[in-house]
DNA sequence: GGTCGCCGGTTAAACGTTTAACCAACCCGT
DNA sequence: ACGGGTTGGTTAAACGTTTAACCGGCGACC
């Protein structure tokens, strides 16, 4: 490959000129330039970005650590990251690091070898946040030391309890992820916030995040004994859906179902979930942006955004069906 | 960070013994080789890979570029290479094209200034292959100059018709995807092949990969005429359900539908759909491999894989429905 | 018209590695 | 006892950049 002597030589000029009319650090003549730029495009130069790192102490790579590619829900985010990251500049090495909080760490050192400027961290779970030799921003979960951009979640959690109350539902069921994750918490808080007084909590249970519901669960839903059940995830909605059409119950009109996170496909399932779509490219774009601001200003305050949610009302859930007069406790005079 | 220097010192060596003990170039004394552990890990040395690329003039980076991150065929095949990248030492500098030719090739030529070890590519359309300065492997379309694998489509197409015939279908309709693509087409000429005689084409359209199919297409399956449809994709199976459902026909009794890829949420609609699966985690491990191999020996003759893929059936294709006695052209005998 | 400052260019050092070339000491066989 | 091979270590050059330091010439200012 072409160095930057070659383009010296060609052009007929020093290598420090050449380097000064690639960066515009010094004035140079116009015809020297026209020169050097020439010869620059017919040798076909690439800059060496590994001698241009060493020689500043500064790469123009950023790293992605995530806990597991195949999560529906990353995709979206990573792409955004990739566009805004190369938009600024920098290109992107990313780890998959497969659930597990070893090869985690593993990952996250390797990054350190690579020297790059920064790196977008969503962490796989609890953990220790060993200070590492770079600046980090995460995304999804907070981590003592590091910037952090997360959705709404406790929002999210009050646009489900919103929703099902314009929809007149007043029993319902509310099928919440692992309460060690503070996103199904924060979930779970936002919902039980703003239902308090309007929706009667059924029932509650605690499952993970995957459409193979526990066994008890099932048995549950089997029959609901309310209107809407509120999922921690699409992933369970879409359970929740496979049992309703097992029991014989039609969604939305006998049950309405309400999902968590907008996966590419909760559109595509019948009926098509309604949900909260999580702002992944917003996510993926501040993350980006923050990490640039604090690349270019260590000494910055620590940043911590919270990034608006949006309730997408689609078929799942519907209108709550006429009450079949469920044991009127209150008798406002009415005949009985 | 520390240095070799730093190390060199800590350990009372020389420099030159350091890099030594670190990869083994030279044997050395135990005594001296505990002395010089003992020091990195106490420095908490991590090598800087940009001044040994650049000493060495190869690096351990291998890049990605892709089409289009949120399309669901590709996080399992990323997944797959990252992590059979990693595990042979290198990482993955990830490049999303945005469906775009132009800045598919502005990616590339950037991967030439990252001076990666290699790169594989899953080239958006139909294109030119200027050589690039590091080896290519393509996925899923092959490119004149460079080592490939792809998925078997022709045997898919034809795995399709076999098990068509095998649940007594007999007139068919077919939605196949962009005769400009390659797999498109191959899927297409497996199952004309195999369904040659056994199957009878009712009616073909190519649609675009996409879920929203083109209104001519929808009238079509308003009455389809024939007791399957196989789709392009499993995103025009989706559509192709939906259409179903707005007919009012039932899937699979009265109308069995057939999908492409196997996408992660081909399990997830309703009834799940029967799919071809593609062999993602062995193209990513087999794209890799032979990067890794064609960078060590770039001498070796060119290689083009073909990867077996798997029908998986679900319940979206059943039982052709009893003939209802669809105009009996030919009388072997009856009364008209 | 002499001097000062700026302008446009060059020279050379440095970044953190690897590795060829060199060297001292030691072991062994004669 | 002496020389040659081997063993375990060091010195220094090189990779392709950036950038500080240096320098000649030219225009401007008094």
């Amino acid at each position: 490959m072409a160095r930057l002597k070659d383009v010296a030589k060609a052009a007929g000029v020093s290598i420090a000129t050449v380097s000064n009319v690639l960066n515009g650090t010094k004035t140079t003549t116009p015809v020297v330039q026209r020169r050097v730029l020439e010869a620059i495009t017919a040798l076909g130069y690439q800059p060496n970005l590994h001698a241009r790192s060493l020689r500043t102490g500064q790469s123009r790579t950023l790293g992605l650590v995530v806990p597991d590619l195949t999560n529906p829900y990353f995709p979206a985010l990573v792409q955004a990251i990739e566009t805004t990251a190369r938009a600024a500049g920098y290109a992107l090495i990313v780890m998959d690091a497969g659930n597990d909080a070893e090869r985690e760490t593993e990952a996250l050192t390797l990054m350190a070898s690579y020297r790059v400027a920064g790196v977008i961290w969503v962490p796989v779970g609890e953990n220790h946040a060993p200070t590492w030799p770079f600046p980090v921003v995460t995304v999804d979960r907070a981590v003592p030391g590091c910037d952090t951009v997360v959705a709404d979640h406790l929002q999210g959690g009050s646009l489900v309890a919103q929703h099902a109350i314009a929809l007149g539902h007043r029993r319902v069921g509310l099928l919440s992820g692992p309460r060690s994750l503070a996103s199904a918490a924060l979930r779970r808080a936002g919902f039980l916030r703003a239902a308090t007084g309007q929706l009667e909590l059924a029932w509650e249970h605690e499952v993970p995040f995957s459409s193979e519901l526990p066994p008890h669960v099932q048995v549950r839903l089997a029959e609901p004994g309310c209107s809407l059940v509120v999922c921690a995830n699409d992933a369970v909605a879409v359970g929740v859906l496979r049992a309703a059409r097992a029991a014989g119950l039609r969604v939305p009109d006998e049950l309405s179902v309400i999902g968590f996170d907008d996966v590419p496909w909760s559109d595509f399932v019948d009926p098509a979930l309604t949900t909260v779509r999580q702002p992944l490219a917003a996510l993926g774009a501040v993350a980006v942006a923050m990490l640039h601001t604090r690349i270019n200003q260590p000494a910055l305050a620590l940043q911590h955004q919270i990034l608006p949610v949006e309730l997408v009302a689609r078929r799942s859930a519907g209108k709550a069906p006429a009450e079949p007069a469920p044991v009127p406790a209150a008798r406002p005079g009415g005949q009985s």
